[in-house]
DNA sequence: CTGAATTAGTTGAAGGAACAACTAAACGCC
DNA sequence: GGCGTTTAGTTGTTCCTTCAACTAATTCAG
């Protein structure tokens, strides 16, 4: 079967993706550290323990939130928990289970980074587009992500009604 | 000043936005491992030299298009030209500046790669999304490239009439 | 000209991520 | 109810990226 290469629209969408894909995280990961001491990584773990119940989580159900695999996280989870921002105790009701629990000092950290990161993002995404573009952005995002994560692992926790 | 936090939709198009961005690079490096014992970046570094006139740039030109620091890129071509798919040379008009350029194997390299490579991203990205959204997209990224790539560094090989 | 500052690139060391191997607990089933 | 399989998580190794230090060539100022 012969190759279907991308026409000149879909080239253009797919080169700036690309770039933007590229791009993002050097911008997100900046600011972040610069301000905060802390990778975007670091800082989504800390914000999916922040809006969990108890501000605490299953290390897979966590790694599953971050797109992390299991090792990755849990060396992540160390150097957090060595930091004091997170801490670890073995769950009761499995105990193979780990459950990871962002501490107060935790909470406080992400309360501080918070506005400063949204603010960044505003500044580099928000405000370069219209509201029809949200909106549009919006609704690609949906569509890319039901092959991408079909179970909608990533986004879970920011679709409550 | 008080944050201005994101509302709804805003919130959406971010979160959406931030899944493909963490969840895209994966996608694209296991089929190009897997199938070209390429990563993405390897490829793309390929890719720019095989569109450069002679196949050849200098290394800074190249980190610029590729988004990499000189110090990346130049651990990156050593391994590269270790496996012979790129060569080294100094530039004869500036003695500081080194020429990289891509080889006979190279090309073959990213030639047999292509095909793969592009029905990948077709599958995740192109066939999710209406032509509509294909040409929407293609917009958004070029709005927010103008603030993460004011000089458009990374897709200026693609924007030849 | 000549010396200071800038630019191009490499190299080495340190930190983080992917992968493989491992431990331990729970499940499943006959 | 014991044995194989699956699941949860950690640990160690290898590879890659980043950062800092360095060399060498070029530019620029006086």
């Amino acid at each position: 079967m012969d190759t279907q290469w991308l026409d000149k629209d879909e080239l253009g969408a797919w080169v700036g993706l690309v770039a933007v894909v590229e791009l993002l995280p050097g911008v997100l990961d900046a600011q972040l550290r610069r301000d905060s001491g802390l990778t975007h990584f670091e800082y989504y773990v800390l914000a999916m323990l922040s809006e969990a119940p108890e501000r605490t989580l299953r290390m897979t159900e966590l790694a599953q939130q971050t797109n992390a695999t299991l090792p990755r996280l849990s060396h992540v989870v160390r150097r957090l928990e060595e930091r004091g921002v997170v801490e670890r105790s073995p769950c009761p009701d499995d105990r193979r289970a780990t459950n990871a629990r962002l501490t107060g000092k935790g909470l406080a950290a992400i309360e501080a980074a918070a506005p400063g990161h949204v603010d960044n993002v505003r500044r580099h995404v928000i405000d370069a587009l219209t509201r029809d573009q949200v909106s549009q952005l919006h609704d690609i995002a949906a569509a890319l992500l039901e092959r991408l994560d079909p179970n909608g692992l990533l986004t879970a926790v920011y679709e409550r009604p």
